[in-house]
DNA sequence: GAGATACGAATGTCTAGGACAAATGCAGTT
DNA sequence: AACTGCATTTGTCCTAGACATTCGTATCTC
């Protein structure tokens, strides 16, 4: 009987202070999981009367579940080139053929692996993913295992995991897996160690270390000295870090979704505040969407082939 | 000549439409280097006068680098537990007492090669940082390097990264080390197939990997199957994957500053979501702290000793 | 004296519209 | 085909008010 009332009385606390229930969430909690800032969420509802939330007892918004999904698949189109005004508001129906049309036409011929891989992940089966990535890799070789093979299914994972055919948990378990399996191979290389080394992170917010990881691969097995400090690095560490480890250059990865305004900044910001000796790199996905664009100082890297010629000329 | 102008072009983009220059920066710039959200540095301008930002020709905000620098400090107090009327406002000089004062309460005593390392990582020594953790797995073993090493040194980075004496960079870095030498480890041992697996991971919010890790180092030694999904992953998620993997245990790694309400909450859901068969674990310092507390089904492990225990007995 | 309870102050985050510069799209011109 | 100028779109900032939760402290009870 207590317990009942006990959990009657934690149920009530729950909804009344969580603003946030099984099936709505917070402002604050969409900003969290679409990635789209609380000013611009106010702004489409009133511009194009989209989300259209409800509100709780203290007439805050509360966002559905399905409204938070749609503004996911919104922020994908946005973050491909579409322009709000086009996609705000549609249906999810629509969305979802705009982001068909738009996923089909990179193409991403996957090898039979690759695509058993996405089978596996989809099957919760982690020991096949781990044994096929394992013979990739052996049969490859780093560079061409990187370049040809997780390249492409990176982005495949990437689009199934926006387009909702794959779960977040899932994705997150290939990240870690492959984390791990290119860590193992990078750290079995030698380094030369008479150059100046590279520095290597992304920017505040930007959470994937996948293509940190495959850029130190290309730097790995050419021997360059590398050093990550891992993801979501504020500009004055990197500036910090850069002068202690005297490094020649600063690698950046930005994904789609870190193409943001407030990454560009940080670029220029970045750049300002680097010694003129050292290099400044761009890769990922996003690199060459940032608004406004850095100066041409800055070296941008559109794929990973270029990044490694541009480290062949070294 | 052409890149004259084409630089003081680019120059004069830059200060008009960034409004951040050389010697200031506005609001969303402040937030991406302090971690303090906009709302709260206008709300704390209002109520005690500081920050007290210049306005650029729109009218603006425009934070000087010195006043930048002085909310780092402030928000380094904030997070290790002083009240903001107490720390907003104070000088710089204040403030740094303040932070010393902190810095040698807990005195953790560590032992000459933790210490060496600590060190390391201050003159920016990669190298030796690398070869003494190597040296101490290898010598100690997995278990006694994660208890009896990792544990003591990690909080006293974090301790040192708390009290200015590391930079963020510094404590990325080391993060980084461990995490790639302890993956090696771990993918070195066998694995019981036949059990039922744990799932790993941290709530939303929560970046530090190097706690699970190390949890994941205890299971592996033991044989014991474990599935870790990375940090920050949300509560239907996990539900989710332990649905997907059969799991017959979700442990999850609360850090010390991952303790909020917000976290709490998540527990309470998850624990009620998972099935009933499905056991839930905390550990990691601030899971002992998380009010209100979770109910009495949900284990909470205090230390690595006490789940290295807990695991013996399964 | 230790521990529980109640109350006031402190605190972060939400709300509403309004405003405006920069980016984009488009028409017209060289 | 490339450039120029104008209108629209868009994200972010602004002010100022509100309020639930948390923290500190004073009071009460065992």
């Amino acid at each position: 009987m207590q317990f009942f009332i006990l959990a009657i009385l934690v149920n009530l606390m729950y909804v009344s202070f969580m603003s946030t229930t099984d099936t709505s969430l917070h402002i604050a909690a969409v900003e969290r999981d679409t990635g789209i800032p609380k000013d611009t969420l106010r702004v489409w509802e009133r511009r194009y009367g989209f989300p259209r939330p409800m509100r709780n007892d203290h007439g805050e918004r509360t966002y559905p579940l399905d409204q938070v999904a749609t503004l996911r698949l919104v922020k994908q189109l946005v973050d491909s080139g579409y322009r709000p005004n086009r996609v705000v508001g549609r249906d999810e129906g629509e969305l979802r053929d705009l982001l068909g049309a738009a996923e089909t036409t990179p193409g991403p011929d996957l090898s039979a692996e690759a695509q058993g891989i996405v089978d596996a992940l989809r099957r919760q089966d982690l020991a096949h993913v781990q044994e096929t990535l394992r013979g990739l890799l052996m049969r490859r070789g780093l560079e061409r295992f990187v370049i040809d093979t997780l390249a492409p299914l990176a982005s495949a994972i990437g689009d199934a995991w926006a387009g909702g055919r794959l779960a977040i948990h899932e994705e997150h378990l290939f990240s870690e897996q492959v984390d791990r399996l290119l860590s193992q191979a990078i750290s079995q290389l030698p380094v030369q160690n008479d150059r100046a080394p590279t520095l290597l992170g992304t920017l505040p917010g930007e959470l994937h270390r996948l293509g940190l990881r495959m850029v130190e691969s290309l730097f790995a097995v050419r021997g360059l000295p590398c050093i990550s400090v891992g993801p979501d690095v504020p500009v004055d560490q990197l500036v910090d870090a850069s002068r202690g480890h005297q490094a020649g250059c600063v690698a950046l990865s930005i994904s789609a979704c870190g193409a943001t305004p407030s990454a560009a900044r940080a670029v220029l910001d970045l750049r300002n505040q680097l010694s003129n000796e050292t290099m400044l790199w761009l890769g990922g996905r996003g690199a060459s969407r940032l608004r406004p664009r850095p100066p041409a100082v800055v070296e941008v890297f559109e794929t990973l082939p270029e990044l490694a010629g541009r480290l062949d000329r070294t």
